[in-house]
DNA sequence: AACGTTTGTTTGCGGCATACAAGTATCACT
DNA sequence: AGTGATACTTGTATGCCGCAAACAAACGTT
C-alpha cells in the first residue's frame, strides 16, 4: 500500500524547498580553487575512483556527453585532470585525476563536510545517518525511475504504448 | 557533540546526487501547462497563500528581485496571475493567483504528488513522513545558515571579522 | 584492401535562467 | 517643492546545458 497523496505532496514541496536553498547557497559559497567550475565537480568526484571515458562520465553524472566533454576539457586546462587517448581504442579519451586534482578534491570534500557539520550542529549522529539513508534510498528510486523512462522513450515506432503511465511524469 | 566529518561527507555526497537526479528529471517531465515556465513554479506556489508583492516573493523564493519581476510578468501574460498596484502604495505590485492559476497549481501539485507516490511505491507512510521531517529540518538549518550569511556579508567596513568562520562556506 | 556503418568525442549553435546594475516611478519627510 | 529612500522594471552579461552536425577511429562485409 503506497503512501497517501497528501504525504507525497508535502514531501515534494519540502524537497523543492531544500533544493532551491542549496542551489542558492552554491552561488555565494567560496571555492577552494576558483578557476575550476563548480559545475564540473560531479566529474571530479567520479574520476576519483579511477580513469573514466567521457561517455562513462556522462552516464554517471546524468549529463549530456557534450556537457561532460566541455567540463573535462576545462578540467584539463586547469590542470586538475589529464586526457589521454585509450591505447586500445583511439576514439576514447580517458580522463584521469592529476595530483593537483586529488588535492582539490580533498579540499572540496573537506570544506563541504565542515559546512554540513556546522549546519547539523544540533543533530545526533544517528539522525544524520538515518537522514542519509533516506536520501540514498530516495536517490535509488529516482535512478530506477529515470532508467525506466529512458529505456522506454526511445523505443521504435512499434512500441506498445501502455495507456496512462505515471512514470513518465 | 556534532556529527562526525565522515558522516557529514557522505551526507553531502548523497544530497548532491539526489539534487542532480532531480534536476535531470525536470527536463524530461511534461508540464500540465507548457506555456508556463517551470522555473516560475516557486512564485506560483508562494502566491497560493494570497497576494504578494514582488520583493516579498523574491525573499520567499530566494531569488533576485529582477528574476521574480520577469517571472511575474510572464505569469501575468499567461493568464495565471494578475498584477495590480497596491492602492496603499503605488510602487508595489501585488501578484495574485487567477482562477486559471489555481487550476494550474492544483494540476502541478497533483502530478507531482502522483509522481512521488509512484516513486515511493515501496515506502511506508511512516518512512515518508520521517524523511519529510528530516528534509524540513534540514531546510530550516539551511535557511538559518543563509540568514546568518546574508546579514553578515553586507556589513559596513568596520564589521568585526571573526577570524575563520565555517558558516561562510 | 576498400567501403559503408557504427561508435566515441568534439564543436557550433541556440535557449533558458539568473544576477548585477542602471533606470524609472512613487513615497516619506522636511 | 525638494531630497533621499524604496519598489519595481529593464538592459546587459554570464553560465550552464542539450541538440545536432562535424569529425575521427574502429569494425564488418565483400
Amino acid at each position: 500500500m503506497p503512501i497517501t497523496l497528501e504525504a507525497a505532496s508535502t514531501l515534494s514541496t519540502t524537497l523543492v524547498r531544500v533544493i532551491k536553498l542549496i542551489k542558492g547557497m552554491r552561488h555565494h559559497a567560496p571555492t577552494p580553487h576558483p578557476e575550476v567550475d563548480a559545475s564540473a565537480y560531479p566529474v571530479l568526484f567520479t574520476i576519483a575512483s579511477g580513469p573514466k571515458r567521457v561517455s562513462e562520465l556522462a552516464d554517471c553524472t546524468h549529463s549530456d556527453v557534450s556537457t561532460v566533454s566541455r567540463q573535462a576539457s576545462n578540467l584539463v586546462n586547469q590542470g586538475v585532470a589529464t586526457k589521454v587517448t585509450d591505447p586500445d581504442d583511439g576514439r576514447v579519451q580517458l580522463i584521469t585525476l592529476t595530483a593537483e586534482g586529488q588535492a582539490l578534491l580533498e579540499a572540496v570534500k573537506g570544506q563541504r563536510s565542515q559546512w554540513f557539520q556546522s549546519l547539523l550542529a544540533d543533530w545526533t549522529s544517528e539522525e544524520a545517518a538515518e537522514f542519509t539513508a533516506y536520501l540514498d534510498r530516495f536517490g535509488d528510486a529516482l535512478e530506477a525511475s529515470r532508467a525506466r523512462a529512458l529505456t522506454r522513450t526511445p523505443a521504435p515506432p512499434g512500441a506498445p504504448h501502455t495507456s496512462t503511465d505515471p512514470q513518465e511524469n
